[in-house]
DNA sequence: TGTACATCAGTGAACGCGCGTTCACTGATGTAC
DNA sequence: TGTACATCAGTGAACGCGCGTTCACTGATGTAC
């Protein structure tokens, strides 16, 4: 084993993604991931100082994912439905970082990191929204309605309390009751 | 001190509602929770077997409190709407119990007093549902929509990611933006 | 091309802590007669 | 009304464990000259 690792800072945050995934976001230790990693006990602290220092790194990544995420779907001319089905496929596919993005207890709030992420993703969704400002109604309580309805989704899901046998097309079918108009994705 | 203390197994069951509410499902020790009844280390156990029991027992008065909670204001003439409304409100009143509901990975999920409680909720989401039928329309995916918009709406409030004025209100709005033909609750 | 040196990444041993769980036990309560 | 006994609830001491964090350290890398 070389004495530099490489990229011990990725590898750390890899594995616990993946302990987050398989056991919950308590499941994990700076002691676990280093024994994973193949490096000494005292390694993660080098690169995240401590334990919420490292579930706050996560959690920025994954509000990054999901602003390029969304953004993309915006892009791509998915509509509000389109947006929406891009929150949940990145929630099913990146669990742990998921969980960890919405567990506030765990994480360092004060990171400049951390914030700059989650401003991105805010912005992302923002627009979808603001898109449909134009078609009247409160374009607020639009938002939060698609964002508790995918979010919800995503989270009964990942729990198990929904088993559905093609998650992304469900995702896309509830999202086309709350915005009916919504032309696109057919 | 008396040596019976005379309902320990409530008294646990506060005190653990109460650490989780404030720090998490994780926070929750069995020792820690005998302190807080003046009680000895091994008491708990006495009552629960271990954690994920103590945690189970939590989990089934939870989703007794959701059946009774749902039923009532179905029974009220609420509508859909009010039962939504009555979802968030129950999460919002008791987040702890709400947070370890749907965490089977903390749970004991093969238990005979969980399983008879989560049916009994189950039951009672669908019957507002089946209501609906006779409106046509895919009732499976309108209860899928329906229970995603309030457990959503809900646990985005509980991490703060959402800092409503008046949640209660809120919960009521987007589910009529849901169900803008349901006639009840103005 | 070679050498000195600064910086950085990871070591490994040690600390103290709170935890879950066990065990034989004892005090209190209730019931049979 | 009184006594013997069974049952139940909680004790308290002890175990072994994995954890976060600290510390002075050392090996590897890169840069200046």
């Amino acid at each position: 084993m070389a004495y530099h690792h490489g990229d011990l800072r990725r590898a750390l945050l890899a594995a616990a993604a993946a302990a987050i995934a398989e056991s919950g976001a308590y499941a994990v230790s700076l002691r676990g991931l280093a024994r994973q990693a193949g490096v000494s006990n005292a390694a993660p602290a080098h690169h995240f100082g401590d334990k919420p220092g490292l579930l706050t790194a996560l959690a920025a990544e994954g509000y990054g994912m999901l602003a390029d995420t969304v953004a993309e779907a915006r892009l791509a001319g998915g509509g509000i439905v389109g947006m929406g089905a891009a929150y949940v496929r990145f929630a099913l596919e990146h669990p742990a970082h998921f969980e960890v993005m919405f567990q506030p207890g765990l994480l360092r709030t004060d990171d400049e990191e951390l914030a700059a992420a989650q401003a991105r993703a805010s912005d992302a969704l923002a627009a979808g929204i603001a898109e449909r400002r134009a078609e009247g109604g409160d374009a607020g309580l639009t938002g939060v309605a698609a964002w508790s309805l995918v979010h919800g989704y995503a989270t009964l899901v990942l729990s198990g309390s929904l088993r559905p046998e093609d998650p992304r097309g469900q995702a896309r079918a509830i999202a086309r009751l709350l915005f009916p108009e919504d032309a696109t994705g057919h």
